[in-house]
DNA sequence: AAAGGGATCAACCGCATTACT
DNA sequence: GAGTAATGCGGTTGATCCCTT
C-alpha cells in the first residue's frame, strides 16, 4: 500500500518563504518549542507542509546557525570528516556547531569538491585521482559505503574501541603508497607535488582527535553492543545498525585475523590479546 | 547594456527508519 | 507481527546571483 502524502498539497505555499512566513514560525516555536511538524503548520498559521516548517527552521531560521563563509579549519575539517564518514552530512553538521546538513552538503559539492580535485584528490575516495576506484580488499573496511545508519540500540563499548584516526591514517597511509606507484601516466614533478599535498594531508589526519571509534562486541549477551559512534558528541549516534553490523562482520571474516591484526598493530592473524583455545581463536 | 553561462544555495522529493497502534 | 504515521536524511532541482563576453 502506498504511502499518504505527507501534507495536502493542494492547499500548501512552495518555493521561497516569505518574511511573513518566517516570523509565524519563529513565534510560534519560540512559545511551543520545536516537535511535532505535522501539526505545526496548522497550528501556526501556515500554509506550508511540516516538512518544509522542519527544513526552513533548521537550515535558515533555528538562533544558533553560523552564518557567513567557511573558515579554513572548517574546511579541513569537513574534508577529514567526509574522509571518515562520507556522504553522511548530518554526522558531519553535528561536528560543526552552527552549520547544517544542507549547508555542508552544497559546500562541498560547490567548493571543496573542486579544492580536492585541485589536490588532486578524489572527493569521493580520498585517495590519489586517477586510481581505480576498486579497492576490492579483504582487509579494508570502509565505513564511508556502509548503509545509512539506525538510531537504535548499538550504544558504543567504551572497554573495547579502538582509535578509528589510526584507522584512518593507515588507510590513508596505503592509499599514499599505491599513489607512488607511478601508474597514473603523471610526470615525476606532478606526482611529488600530488604526493606532497596527500602527506601534508595524512599528517593533518593524525593531528586531528575525532574521537571516533568502533566497539566490538566481546559477548553475545548484548548483540546491540557494536557501534561505530561520534564518541564526544552529546547526541552522537551509532553508524552501525544490525544490516551494517552484519556488513562489518563479513568484511572481517573475508579474512579470517584480529582486529589489531587487521590495523597492521599486529603481523600475524593473531595477537597477544587474542585468545586460542582448542584449536579456535577468539580475536580481539 | 544585454545575453549567456556557470556558481551558489534554498527548497523540494523520495526513501529509509523509527514510533506508534 | 503488520500496518500506518511521523520524522530525518541524502540527492536533486530550480531560482537567483554574478561574472564574462
Amino acid at each position: 500500500m502506498g504511502r499518504s502524502p505527507c501534507c495536502e498539497k493542494a492547499h500548501t505555499n512552495k518555493g521561497a518563504w516569505t518574511k511573513e512566513e518566517d516570523q509565524r514560525l519563529i513565534d510560534y516555536i519560540r512559545l511551543h518549542g520545536e516537535g511535532c511538524w505535522r501539526s505545526l503548520p496548522k497550528a501556526a498559521g501556515l500554509l506550508r507542509c511540516g516538512k518544509s516548517c522542519r527544513l526552513r527552521w533548521i537550515n535558515y531560521l533555528r538562533p544558533d546557525l553560523k552564518r557567513g563563509n567557511f573558515s579554513e579549519a572548517e574546511d579541513e575539517l569537513i574534508i577529514k570528516l567526509h574522509s571518515l564518514l562520507g556522504n553522511k552530512w548530518s554526522l558531519i553538521a553535528a561536528r560543526l556547531p552552527g552549520r547544517t546538513d544542507n549547508e555542508i552538503k552544497n559546500y562541498w559539492n560547490t567548493h571543496i569538491k573542486r579544492k580536492l580535485i585541485s589536490r588532486g584528490i578524489d572527493p569521493q575516495t580520498h585517495g590519489p585521482l586517477n586510481q581505480p576506484t576498486n579497492t576490492n580488499k579483504s582487509t579494508e573496511l570502509d565505513f564511508r559505503n556502509v548503509p545509512k545508519a539506525s538510531k537504535s540500540n548499538f550504544a558504543p563499548n567504551p572497554s573495547r574501541d579502538f582509535n578509528f584516526n589510526e584507522f584512518q591514517v593507515k588507510a590513508k597511509a596505503e592509499s599514499i603508497e599505491e599513489g607512488t606507484s607511478s601508474s597514473s601516466g603523471m610526470t615525476t614533478d606532478e606526482e611529488q607535488q600530488q604526493q606532497q599535498e596527500q602527506d601534508k594531508y595524512a599528517g593533518n589526519s593524525q593531528e586531528l582527535d575525532l574521537e571516533l571509534s568502533i566497539g566490538i562486541s566481546s559477548s553475545g549477551k548484548n548483540n546491540n553492543s557494536t557501534g561505530v559512534s561520534t564518541a564526544n558528541s552529546a547526541e552522537s549516534k551509532p553508524l552501525l545498525d544490525k544490516s551494517n553490523f552484519q556488513f562489518l562482520g563479513q568484511a572481517m571474516a573475508a579474512k579470517a585475523v584480529c582486529l589489531c591484526c587487521q590495523l597492521g598493530f599486529g603481523t600475524s592473524e593473531i595477537c597477544r590479546n587474542c585468545q586460542s583455545t582448542n584449536g579456535f581463536n577468539t580475536y580481539c
